[in-house]
DNA sequence: CGTTAACCGTTGCAAACGCAACTACTTTGT
DNA sequence: ACAAAGTAGTTGCGTTTGCAACGGTTAACG
């Protein structure tokens, strides 16, 4: 635990903290008789933002492949937390709309991931949160940028 | 991308950015004939610092499962990057040592790792993306204590 | 002592992931 | 108008992952 405090660690540090804030949220989570796998919430996070996204977009902002998507997808369908509508204007795309059940599921779960965030930021300063959170969306956003860029190579 | 700037996110944030973080990095990287998958880095990140650390102690600072890290360790001996000792005084536990071919490997992806953070923090002032690392060192060690306080019931 | 409990590492299994090939549909260019 | 290129989503495959069960080793305690 004696780790510097060198900047070199933020590659391994966000990873972690990723994965420790999302297994502390979703332990002893359970919702009716079908839990989404803590992997979906992601999904969800971003369609409680903007509902009717298309799949293509989804795979963009959570940052996971689009087969991956389409899977999850599957699941989240199967356990009718969302609904895929085609695209009138396009037969291609698919637009990815939330249920109420969904929105049940969100509003149980935003309890636990706030406590959780209770639990992380314990003796951070609200400024200092703030200033993290706001780097990481412009590291963010940074990083979209540059692997977009690749892929058009 | 208009994602307001609620701290609710700050879970699915570090979760991609560090999965962004990781993805940039290991682009076109290759290594002589053996490229260890990306998700083993943390470990030699790990041992870098530490080098002889036990199995044990290194799944629990990766946050990773330890059937995991013996996979992942497993890989890494075949590859002669990391060597198992057992030790001595307790035969259940076996220490890890890193080679000489790990060390070369490193400082080759130090570079890339450095180029990598660099885009990530570009219109990021050092002091905000230094108290971000602080906070999110400071997350990594409250979670810490809440999952080895959990365990413990 | 000797039995029981705790511990570390390994292995079986199912879920999720990224990559790449594929299908269906749309746009572009001649 | 038609062929060619491009786009959105799905599917197959191999890898990584966490969980749970197991085997071997040490510690705890009557």
């Amino acid at each position: 635990m004696s780790s510097t405090a060198r900047q070199d660690n933020v590659i391994f540090l966000t990873n972690r903290v990723g994965r420790q804030l999302a297994r502390v949220m979703l332990e002893r989570m359970e919702f009716e008789e079908f839990l989404p796998q803590g992997t979906h919430m992601g999904l969800l996070s971003d369609l409680m933002e903007h509902d009717g996204m298309r799949q293509q977009d989804l795979a963009i902002s959570t940052i996971k492949d689009k087969g991956t998507v389409a899977r999850a997808l599957n699941h989240l369908e199967q356990g009718q937390f969302i609904e895929r509508r085609i695209d009138p204007h396009d037969r291609r795309q698919k637009h990815i709309y939330l249920t109420e059940k969904a929105h049940r599921l969100w509003h149980y779960a935003a309890e636990r991931a706030r406590r959780t965030i209770d639990i992380a930021s314990h003796e951070i300063t609200p400024e200092d949160m703030h200033t993290c959170v706001k780097v990481l969306q412009k590291m963010y956003t940074n990083l979209h940028d540059e692997l977009s860029q690749n892929e058009k190579e």
